[in-house]
This record gives C-alpha cells, structure tokens and sequence, in this order.
DNA sequence: GCCAACGTTGGC
DNA sequence: GCCAACGTTGGC
C-alpha cells in the first residue's frame, strides 16, 4: 500500500464536503497537471491512503484522512466544453487526463499545518509539499514520513 | 491582493 | 531545442 497527499481548496472542496457526499466517495477531477495525472494514472491503488490537505486558506494543512476508492479512469470534464477544466486536446479516444475517487475515511483530531510540517523539515526530508517553491496537488509520501507525521496527531 | 515559483506554450 | 511570455498555484 502507498500513501498519498492531495491538496484542495476547501473553499472548492473540502474535507467536510467528501464527508457529507452521500456515498462519501467523489471524483478528484480537474487535475490538469501531468505528474500529478501520472501518480494518479500508474501508481494510485484502491485502499491507498491518502492525507487530506486544504490549501489557499487560513490555515493551510492536513485535516483528514481518505482513501482511494476508485482507481484511475479518464476525467470526463476534459470532454465537457462548459466545465471550467474542459481541454479540447484531449480526445476521448486516447484520454489525455485521468482521475480516481477519493473516499471519506476520517477527520484528524487537529489540523497539522503547514507551518508545523516545516518545523519538522529535518525529519520529513524529502517529503515534496515542504519543498521550496512546490506546487504539486498531487504528491507521494513515504511511509516512513506518513507515520511521523500521524505520530504529532 | 501580492508575488515568487514554476509549468506550459509557441515563435524562432 | 531554446527561451520569453504567459497563466496558475498557493503561501503570506
């Protein structure tokens, strides 16, 4: 099993929102990055564990746990001209985007913030979201990072 | 709202 | 294949 981190705007959509989804499972569609769509694509599997980060918000970090209920499957709205992530290049005969589902799995005690990852940058070297100038949405984290940083839960 | 960092695009 | 221009991300 791999461990995961994906970051949402929980102004878009947020932890609470995949809660209250009716089978707690959602489509992660949008992505429309290539290494984020690759991690998605070749090396995501179902039961996966995934860290639940918000970003673009007061406090940015992790604030849940879910899981991947679905593995990858080509992201309809790059078909959708009236979706804001429609991508006319991508033709639904060789999909140039790809998604899987999250499920709800639980919320953390407490928000593990940014702020707080970074005054642990020595142990968790290497974990991508601390890197300088990163942007991913989509990233792995190593299993030994995963539990250290559960371990501050 | 600002802006640094970074990915993508497209002219050459 | 280089690289300037541009758009987006996301912390602050």
């Amino acid at each position: 099993m791999r461990y995961w981190l994906m970051k949402s705007e929980p102004e878009e959509f947020s932890l609470e929102d995949l809660r209250n989804r009716p089978d707690q499972t959602e489509p992660w569609d949008g992505v429309r990055n290539y290494q984020a769509r690759n991690f998605m694509r070749d090396d995501m599997k179902r039961g996966d564990q995934v860290f639940f980060y918000h970003s673009n918000c007061a406090e940015p970090g992790i604030v849940g746990i879910a899981t991947i209920a679905r593995e990858a499957y080509p992201d309809p709205t790059a078909f959708d001209p009236d979706d804001s992530h429609y991508d006319p290049k991508s033709d639904p005969d060789n999909p140039r985007w790809y998604h899987v589902d999250v499920g709800f799995e639980r919320e953390l005690n407490r928000t593990i913030s940014l702020k707080e990852l970074k005054e642990h940058a020595k142990t968790l070297e290497g974990f991508a979201l601390i890197r300088r100038g990163n942007r991913l949405s989509v990233m792995p984290v190593d299993e030994a990072h995963w539990r250290y940083i559960l371990s501050l839960e």
